[in-house]
RNA sequence: GGUCCCUUCGUCUAUCGGUUAGGACGCCAGGUUUUCAACCUGGAAAGACGGGUUCGAUUCCCGUAGGGACUA
């Protein structure tokens, strides 16, 4: 790589957009379109990629979901249109051992899993980046809202500019080598412009509805999906209330997750208050709840944690103040790395609700606005 | 056996002659969200039964049924 910054193009390789070869990864909807077409309106050497994840029976009608029947269609119309080729791969093996497997096996141990996270870790940033690598290109781009910024250290990863759209979350395990080849050209940009945008380039994805939902559930319940794969595997059990009294009993534990509230169907009186699933055993079958006020932790306990970019971490971790999000949706908060033992947990400045089994907390610098990513690990427990 | 008290949405309850019978928990729907949740908004849902009194009864009186307390 060269360093004349002056001479660099969008995509930060020193030569003409034309003799840039980029694959993007599209998955039929607003984004991935817009960025495989404006890359392509920029000259680039577009090559369109869409993975056929899952079922592509009629089953799948959900206008929200993605990657398969519909969105492969409207993706190849947008390569078509902008004159690029596609290619679509079917990895409908690849995506049910890498993620649907997971997905299924984290629930009955009594976990919340986060399948996007699982894809992006394994489809698409290690299976089609190498497809990517094969095809001849130079780097791979994706319609997600996060920011690569390159610096002298090497490449970082920020929150998106677009703050409501920012996809870091579900980035947090991406690895260095990963990192330097993809690019994500939509990640200073925000959901209207690109709306925008769309609407300028012609493309009939633009008033398509954001995908929500996991994908390849399309019946609306993932547990449906899990009964499948693990038939007989919603074992029914006691709920039980953390002070052991025996309130009811559950569908299996693959129903709940940790801080949940609704589904548990206890009417039982004298509480004002609500109920909420403080805790799943799944050896005793058991899933425990209680007041909000029992879902407080503040010590999270972390596996397989990534970093990301060039690392002031290693021996002065302890003691460090981040920021961590330990749910997509909410906002980073204050915490310090600690070391307990040689483990290293991440304690919050004040104690939140819901820290969940399964799920992931994603560690951001602790700077207004926390910007850039540092690195992430899957949620072991709290306390 | 006697005396006294209680009975309202699925649940816990508010309303002590005139109310769209209110709330909470649960449930349902919508919003939000590339996970699951949380969260926000909205919705369905009740006066044990039968007689009275009254212009009017969930509210007062009587009886029936069910529950509770005390008492030979």
């Amino acid at each position: 790589m060269n360093t004349d910054l002056t001479s660099m193009n969008s995509l930060g390789f020193v030569k003409a957009p034309k003799d840039t070869r980029v694959v993007v990864a599209m998955s039929g909807g607003v984004d991935s379109s817009v960025c495989a077409a404006m890359l392509a309106r920029e000259g680039y050497d577009v090559v369109g990629v869409t993975l056929q994840l899952y079922d592509h029976g009629e089953a799948i009608k959900n206008p929200k979901a993605c990657c398969a029947g519909q969105d492969i269609y409207d993706a190849k119309r947008v390569a078509e249109m902008m004159g690029f080729p596609h290619y679509v791969l079917d990895y409908e093996t690849n995506f049910k051992e890498s993620v649907m497997e997971d997905f299924a096996d984290t629930y009955l141990k009594g976990a919340t899993p986060i399948p996007c996270v699982r894809c992006n870790q394994s489809v698409k940033f290690r299976d089609l980046l190498a497809v990517a690598k094969d095809l001849g290109a130079d780097c791979m781009a994706t319609g997600h809202y996060i920011q690569r910024i390159e610096t002298a250290g090497g490449a970082q990863l920020h929150r998106g500019f677009d703050g409501g759209k920012d996809q870091s979350y579900f980035l947090f395990a991406t690895t260095k080598d990963q990192l330097d080849f993809l690019r994500f050209p939509l990640g200073a940009m925000d959901k209207t412009q690109t709306r925008k945008l769309a609407k300028e380039l012609g493309l009939r994805v633009a008033s398509k509805p954001d995908s929500q939902d996991i994908c390849f559930v399309p019946t609306g319940k993932y547990t449906d999906v899990i009964e499948k794969m693990r038939p007989g595997a919603a074992v029914p059990g006691n709920i039980v209330h953390q002070d052991g009294r025996v309130l009811g009993e559950h569908r299996g534990i693959m129903y709940y997750t940790v801080g949940q509230r609704r589904g548990l169907g206890l009417p039982d009186g004298s509480g004002i208050d609500p109920l909420f699933v403080v805790s799943i055993d799944a050896e005793a079958n058991t899933v425990v709840v209680g007041p909000r006020a029992a879902l407080l932790r503040d010590k999270v306990y972390l596996t397989d944690i990534n970093w990301i970019g060039e690392g002031v971490y290693g021996a002065n971790l302890d003691g460090m103040a981040i920021r961590v999000k330990t749910r997509s949706t909410k906002p980073p908060l204050p915490a310090r790395f600690k070391l307990e033992g040689n483990k290293l947990i991440v304690v919050l400045d004040a104690p939140i609700e819901g820290i969940s089994p399964g799920q992931a907390c994603v560690f951001y610098e602790d700077v207004e606005g926390a910007s850039r990513v540092l690195g992430g690990g899957w949620i072991e427990s709290a306390a």
